[in-house]
DNA sequence: CAACAAATGATTGACTTCAATCATATAGAG
DNA sequence: CTCTATATGATTGAAGTCAATCATTTGTTG
């Protein structure tokens, strides 16, 4: 029996409600809860799913709560082996007890996934990526602080003055940095207000540590970070000599390499 | 054949791994990721099940990363209508362009799900709670700003000294804020961080909007938040008479009700 | 009001998942 | 070294899920 337009669009904006509000439902539950039958379900379901406002499964279904992470977790997939090589760097230069930043970006939650492996004690971490807490939240006997700010959209990051005040009342022992971009000028970031953050942070850091893997290199974004000769350390899958071909001449013991 | 319990344990770690990365997974490519068959991978599943580190879903699997929420997710759903009424109400105060706070809890989650069906234009929300993000974060036209602060273990509240400093920053109109129990004394709360940051908020907030439901009443919990004398907005499911009989004689005006 | 388009539920057969059972190999205890 | 408990993969029948099809009802358009 045809209904109202107006009826489908309620039920289906409630379906993603509920999906939202309990993560997962299967789909026995989901025609009861909405009174229709399988078939209508499952084809509100496939409507949704075209519109990519819920990720179906077999035999149920998954809200929109994972959409956020959804990008960054396909991002963070591109270039794994590169990114664990970083992030096993990154991570042999923290020592108990200190006090670690990390910033945006998939090799900051690279650093993150490979500190759930190996975690020293007593650490103190500080970020403003939200994505970054689902897998560090949880972590027994480390202090996690998320500097304040205004969330940027459809992004898990915060920025703008709160996150610089916030970020200029830290301590911070090693701080871990990315960027979109490096050439011969030094690295190079896609917003102000990332930069502005990222100085706030390297002024507060006693070590401030750049990550960035091989696909960056030669590419530039709107706004300078950084020039090389204030570069202290770098952490990267590239070779002193390959830097040195783009142009690129480090002073010894700027670049750290992986030891693996 | 049987095989060292270390390799066992290893492989369920990196199970909870993957699901951790990747949100769900069929298990047709977990086995094919950690290389055993159908049968082994059920059994890990359901193993991790009992330990609640996944959620099984049929085909698949969950991973923890929406378990910070699950608990917050279950209490939600207790006294739904209740929560839904207050909700409502609330919703009714806020009015387009307005900066409106929400504190931690459920009842400030369940305004978050009632604003996301209702949305005035151009809000700015400020909050410490993270699980509000998932629904908030999103909404076109809002501004979201998240307090900074230290993560709770096992919760998704931002507390601690920086948090009270990025209140004391804000401009709010109307915070909406919520109490663990309510007796003739005033209200309460249950940790001395929670109700330093709720002060520092009502200093800055235009209207100070506490929000319980009955279950809530005749509670205490070990720290006293504020007297009845000096609350100016109760949003409750609970009449005025209700409220004399447990002690609590409020001034005219300050029960809100819903008109539903 | 008439004709059409759209939404729905029921049914069907193909496919998938699941729990239980069993044989086998082997880690770990004594 | 011997024995046993345990981990594993294969198999199987039951149960569940799915897409396609069809008849029916009913908004919607002209």
């Amino acid at each position: 029996m045809r209904v109202p337009r107006q009826v489908v669009e309620a039920r289906r904006s409630r379906l993603t409600e509920l999906l939202l509000e309990r993560g997962y439902l299967p789909i026995s539950e989901l025609c009861e809860q909405l009174g229709v039958s399988e078939a209508t379900a499952r084809r509100d379901l496939s409507v949704l799913q075209s519109e990519d406002r819920i990720t179906r499964t077999y035999g149920g279904a998954l809200g929109e709560f994972n959409a956020t992470f959804t990008s960054f977790r396909e991002r963070l997939r591109e270039g794994t082996e590169a990114k664990g090589l970083i992030a096993r760097t990154a991570v042999s230069l923290i020592k108990p007890g200190i006090s670690v930043y990390l910033d945006a970006g998939t090799t900051a939650f690279a650093i993150a996934q490979e500190l759930r492996r190996h975690l020293p004690e007593g650490l103190t971490i500080i970020t403003n990526n939200l994505a970054l807490l689902e897998t560090l939240g949880s972590l027994p006997g480390t202090k996690t602080t998320l500097l304040g700010g205004q969330l940027l959209e459809r992004q898990s990051v915060l920025l703008g003055d709160e996150a610089v005040q916030a970020a200029a009342a830290q301590e911070i022992d090693i701080a871990f940095l990315g960027a979109q971009g490096m050439n011969e000028q030094g690295l190079w970031n896609s917003q102000h207000d990332i930069i502005r953050l990222q100085q706030a942070v390297m002024k507060r850091a006693g070590r401030s540590c750049f990550c960035l893997d091989r696909s960056k290199l030669g590419r530039t974004a709107p706004e300078h970070l950084i020039a090389w000769p204030r570069v202290r350390t770098l952490v990267c899958d590239l070779s002193l000599p390959e830097l040195r071909q783009a142009g690129i001449t480090l002073k010894p013991g700027v670049l750290l390499h992986n030891q693996s």
